[in-house]
DNA sequence: GTTTTTTCTGAACGTACGTTCAGATAACCT
DNA sequence: AGGTTATCTGAACGTACGTTCAGAAAAAAC
């Protein structure tokens, strides 16, 4: 046997990072094996080192591409002038984003300690790139006096793991819509840096 | 060679322990040998099954250990009797309980998956005895008009995660100190949940 | 229809894994 | 001092891992 009737790159390419990012999210990178990815694209082992040179570097193309993606989508977002409607909208943005993409943002924060530290620091530089978009709502809501928070950097911190933490219990089954949670952390958000 | 000398139950096993929450932690459940844990207790790989059954029932120990820890440490404590009382303490308690073992906190968030359904079940309900802590201020504290909170389910879960957050990013040679960040952090825990 | 390029197979490489166990030595008990 | 128990070694088991590569067949180009 040899090439099979069929196979195309445009194909396969998707469908490995597909069939990684899923296996990747739901049992963790090291317990993953190259065969186990091969298996469930339909193919052998071997034929996936034509798409990545390595299987960490299939991690990280996974993380960057989640990381490039939010950084786009929040671009090309129109956003308001005061910081408020600032805040609401990247509270509203950040949850819609991230319940859309449940194993993308898993793997992106569980599996940085599989990369080597020249990739881990390129997807750092892009983490920090989107955190500080809420840290500049933050220093600008505080300097009109809308928003009174006594540390702006850790109020970023604390906001983001609280945001990021719908990924470990919505399940699009259960009792409320994405708009409806967006709601709910809205309010907690916007009280919880108002000021006194 | 056989026992060596000095060989104590009471000194490996403990060590085992201690090295392999270490290395967990550090490089990932799935990722770490039993022989990387003998070798850095000092010992081969066979000494550690006089200790442990199989890998995984060593991470269950280490989970159940850490949520059993965190709950008799929550009872022994003296909790006042208004909401806004309780949720402060709650919120330092947490904070301050979470910063000393921060291994043990990313362990027992980032490793359920590689616990069977039954040790995983075990764990949840644990966690889940812990979390029905807060939302029992919450709901409390709404009851009698202290709070205003939309859903205290939601409120539970949100809180918590942005008060485990702290262990991503704390540092104790950085520049905040445990009760300095317990402030900051509960200045936003009471504002996001005030009565508006 | 022929040649070139793309894509995959299947076997192999050396290494590492979790776990078991017989046997050996140290520690403890009387 | 001698017997018993606790603890560890060292080797071995079968299995799986990431990765490489020559060769074969399908697809694309001409």
């Amino acid at each position: 046997m040899a090439r099979t009737t069929g196979s195309h790159s445009d194909i396969t390419g998707p469908r490995i990072r597909e069939v990684a990012l899923d296996l990747f999210a739901r049992r963790g990178f090291a317990a993953v094996s190259m065969r186990q990815i091969a298996s469930g694209v339909g193919v052998q082992a071997g034929a996936l080192y034509n798409y990545t040179p390595d299987k960490q570097s299939l991690l990280f193309g996974l993380m960057r591409e989640h990381m490039e993606e939010l950084l786009a989508a929040r671009a090309a977002r129109e956003v308001p002038d005061d910081p408020l409607a600032e805040l609401e909208d990247f509270t509203r943005f950040h949850i819609a984003h991230h319940l859309e993409r449940p194993d993308a943002v898993f793997i992106s924060y569980m599996e940085l300690r599989n990369l080597s530290p020249e990739n881990f620091g390129l997807i750092e530089t892009l983490r920090r790139a989107y955190e500080d978009q809420l840290e500049e709502i933050l220093k600008r809501g505080v300097a009109v006096g809308v928003f009174d928070v006594p540390d702006t950097k850790i109020a970023t911190l604390a906001l983001i793991a609280m945001l990021t933490g719908v990924s470990t219990w919505y399940r699009p089954a259960g009792r409320l819509s994405v708009q409806q949670v967006e709601t709910i952390y809205w309010d907690m958000v916007r009280k919880a840096v108002a000021t006194a």
